[in-house]
DNA sequence: AATATATTCAACCGCTCGAGT
DNA sequence: GACTCGAGCGGTTGAATATAT
């Protein structure tokens, strides 16, 4: 059995958190205390992940939290233990008191670093460069052009990217999850999702979605269709022995069918 | 004023670790 | 010992903002 997911993923609010968030967040740990993460934001009414709560709270909402710009001293110190220490934040957020690990590994970034290396930030920052030019180049080539020469005509629908939360938990996803990632990698790789479901999870599927798959005409579908691994199956369910890949393939196809407009 | 580029930082993701069973 | 689960950690992303052209 794998690992449960971290969450459920199906309805949970992601990105930024809003003021009356915050506020219920704060009011019920002020209640209740947190002694677990993952049942906190059931109780407290929040559309979140328990892991989303915690962070939230330790790098923002905590009452001890020390905000404004670092100080000199304060910065010192986080090169100095960044010296000894290496990138452990949690143990150089533990030196300075009001202090995020999540902050220090912030100011390390885009400050300290230059600082303390300016070379190197200077040899990575050159490198950078030349790599997104050279695939801004040739994504002008080939912008859909994907994992071994494969060309999935789905994948240059705008209405296909980003992938959801709601899409990715339907076990269709796509590691590159928006257009400008996929020119940087210039790949665009289709997995089904090693996640778990127990009986609870496991989003429920009305007998809409089953007449609808059952029925449906495979043939009819534009262009090549790709299976998991890139190879075609225009040739849907003849002589399928493989019970496992076929209903991969049932869901694969009535995921892209019902998540889009007719194109 | 408009556009391009750089910087910042909040938040997410995937992994590891340790406790419990 | 093997396994599951929750917490925590570090790397990374991307939207918002600032600055340069």
């Amino acid at each position: 059995m794998g690992r449960a997911p971290c969450c459920e993923k199906m309805g949970l609010k992601k990105g930024p958190w809003t003021p009356e968030e915050d506020q219920i967040l704060i009011a019920h740990i002020r209640r209740y205390g947190h002694g677990n993460w993952r049942a906190l934001p059931k109780q407290a009414g929040l559309l979140r992940c328990g892991k989303s709560c915690r962070l939230r709270w330790i790098n923002y909402l905590r009452p001890d939290i020390k905000r404004g710009n670092f100080t000199k001293e304060e910065e010192e110190t986080i090169i100095h233990l960044h010296e000894k220490l290496g990138n452990r934040w949690s143990a150089i957020a533990a030196k300075l008191p009001g202090r995020t690990d999540n902050e220090i590994k912030n100011v390390w970034h885009t400050h300290l670093k230059k600082r303390v290396n300016p070379n190197q930030v200077a040899q990575e920052s050159k490198k950078k460069t030349q790599v997104d030019a050279m695939i801004e180049k040739e994504s002008k080539h080939t912008p859909t052009q994907l994992n071994s020469g494969l060309t999935h005509p789905r994948f240059d629908d705008p209405r296909l990217l980003p992938v959801s939360p709601e899409r990715s938990y339907s076990d269709i996803s796509c590691t590159a999850t928006d257009s400008s990632t996929i020119s940087r990698e210039n790949t665009c790789n289709v997995s089904v999702k090693e996640e778990s479901f127990s009986s609870e999870e496991f989003p429920v599927i009305d007998e809409s979605f089953w007449s609808e798959t059952l029925s449906m005409d495979f043939t009819a579908l534009e262009g090549p269709t790709f299976g998991p691994l890139g190879e075609p199956f225009g040739s849907f369910g003849a002589s399928n022995d493989d019970d496992m890949d076929f209903w991969l393939r049932v869901f694969m196809e009535a995921g892209d069918l019902q998540a889009l407009p007719p194109i």
